[in-house]
DNA sequence: CTAACCTGGGAAAGAGTTTTCCAAGACAGA
DNA sequence: TCTGTCTTGGAAAACTCTTTCCCAGGTTAG
């Protein structure tokens, strides 16, 4: 055989029009066709069984129906709820997505991002706060642009500061308004999980709380902080780490749910009552850490959303040539893990 | 400008050779090409920034660097877990990952495949376990023959009898072994949360159960099984049915731990405590859900690994034209979920 | 010394689509 | 009847890369 494909050319002769015919029944150009040859060429496509090549039609167009997505870690629930969201409305639309796994690498990003460019992505989807060091941001500002230039659309979830369509979560209000419920209840003595110094996310959540206790004229001691790099096990460490500080904190305030979890592990271990000794709060909302025991007060993102309003913003046409940037309130939840302190 | 991007022939005559001589510098073909040579033409492809256009060398080649990934949700964490250990091998490969979401809906895979087919995909993972129904099972298989006859590699994750590479948990091993601790720790009376009675995993897990309790000479009643959706929900809901009908049961077997999370929530608010009143196991070891309390007796199965192993069969070139399938053990882990029954 | 053989490099033929440009035919208005 | 306007279909260029075919020049063996 010639060639194993059915070719549009194919489907042009069965059909005994030209392939500039099939090809415009088959696309919906603007030109019209008679109903006649274009009913004509859509069962000849059906009854071949006609597939179009899609790297054809890339070449042809210099552009894809692919949509990138990058995020750190797929299995981080933070981010495959986010990814659901992207999905959705990429599959809606009828392209077809791009996983790209980073590990927060600066180099395995501009890898992916070369690919993507390559392929002649329609659109790539950022996820995650960045590292603010200086050269990478550079770096990936470049390559944004570079994209950008060749007619792709760019959008970021929780990653603000770049030339591209922007979703963030308010993290400031968040964490400020979950200080001021620990406030509330009477905690006075608090000590901080926090998270990567160099991920925006982590500074602005850290920089709410921190707010929210000036402004209630209390102050977090410095031994009473810790940092631990948004994973589980490093919540884990990190507390342990704080525990062996000696904090005198009735309260810990974990910048993420995931590390809030490793923190509650520690704590058990340790032997210390959550939250009749010590209340622990974290932030997300992350659905599959919804059944901890005791449940987790913390601050709710609509993860998945936020996700899909950024496809949203990537793919419409509306906006060309505009930056729109959306901020998303989180919504505090009052659950088992905080409660007044003992006195 | 005639062009925005930098092409092949742009370098080779930057290089001053031809555009034949700069391909074979640039893939490193079996003809040589001289040393001066090929270092000129590095040289400018680094000078002028040249990225080669992706679906150029598909359409040229017949076949792309994209390794297609196919879930039912990546928000599930059975199936992020899995996600990430094939994108750890595709991305180490340089390989481009696709990842499709069915949703268990056979219209949605049937899609993302030609979509596949149309990009002239290298490869294609399928996980998790499939309907049984006999026309959407006949359709898949032709789908992926249809694949296959264009080139590309097909690997299953929890997929068992389709025409392609395949790795499998052993369901019904871990099952029984899982079922036999419970006789050891003297349970006589058992309820089991079963998944979706057509997809090959849950029977197996609850074959696998059934077999153990057989050969100990013991029953499992029919009102003391229930049938749930593999979600936390569908567990959470299956569970309070079971409840309503009034099961006798000392121990309940969720055929995963992601519905074993939804019992343990329905248990607490009906005021059962776990294990004192009533033994839960799950079956997967999900990561995220390690720190539930009391933490889950189940069966770890090495999720990202099974990925991994699948994209590695798909990818390697040692073994075409035939089918391996590959068996995993799972490690039984007892732990505070579980304990002998009360007098 | 000549025939056979290598080696490196250039020209050109695809790969399958999209899209522009042009021709031919139909038709209405003058 | 002629001109101008539409409508429809076809030919061909363009997109960028891979790969085959062939040639020129040099090397080796007989």
């Amino acid at each position: 055989m010639s060639s194993a494909y059915v070719t549009l050319e194919q489907v042009a002769q069965h059909a005994g029009v030209s392939l500039a015919t099939a090809s415009r029944v088959i696309n919906g150009s603007t030109r019209q066709v008679s109903q006649r040859l274009s009913d004509k060429v859509k069962a000849s496509a059906q009854e071949l069984g006609y597939l179009a090549n899609a790297s054809a039609q890339t070449l042809a167009r210099n552009s894809s129906s692919l949509v990138g997505l990058l995020v750190h870690d797929i299995a981080d629930p933070y981010f495959s709820s986010i990814a659901r969201g992207i999905t959705r409305h990429t599959e809606e639309q009828g392209l077809v997505t791009v996983l790209g796994t980073t590990y927060r690498s600066a180099q395995k990003e501009s890898t992916i991002l070369a690919a993507l460019r390559a392929h002649r992505a329609k659109a790539i989807v950022l996820v995650g706060s960045r590292s603010t060091d200086e050269d990478s941001n550079t770096t990936l500002v470049r390559e944004i642009e570079a994209f950008q230039q060749q007619g792709g659309r760019v959008a970021c979830v929780s990653q603000p500061g770049l030339p591209a369509d922007t979703v963030s979560p308010d993290n400031h209000a968040g964490a400020t308004e979950l200080a001021r419920h620990l406030i509330a209840q009477g905690h006075r003595r608090f000590a901080i999980l926090a998270g990567p110094t160099n991920l925006s996310t982590a500074r602005e959540r850290l920089d709410g709380f921190h707010s929210a206790l000036s402004a209630a004229g209390l102050e977090l001691q410095h031994h009473n902080i810790v940092h631990g790099d948004f994973t589980r096990d490093g919540g884990y460490e990190s507390t342990q780490r704080l525990l062996r500080l000696g904090s005198d904190a009735t309260c810990l305030f974990a910048v993420n749910d995931v590390m809030a979890t490793g923190a509650m592990a520690a704590l058990r271990e340790a032997g210390i009552r959550v939250p009749e000794e010590l209340s622990v709060a974290g932030f997300d909302d992350i659905p599959t850490l919804r059944d901890l025991t005791p449940s987790l007060t913390t601050v709710r993102l609509p993860l998945e959303q936020m996700g899909e309003h950024a496809a949203q913003m990537a793919l419409d046409h509306e906006h060309e040539g505009e930056f729109r940037t959306v901020h998303v309130q989180g919504e505090i939840l009052i659950r088992e893990s905080t409660r007044p302190p003992a006195l």
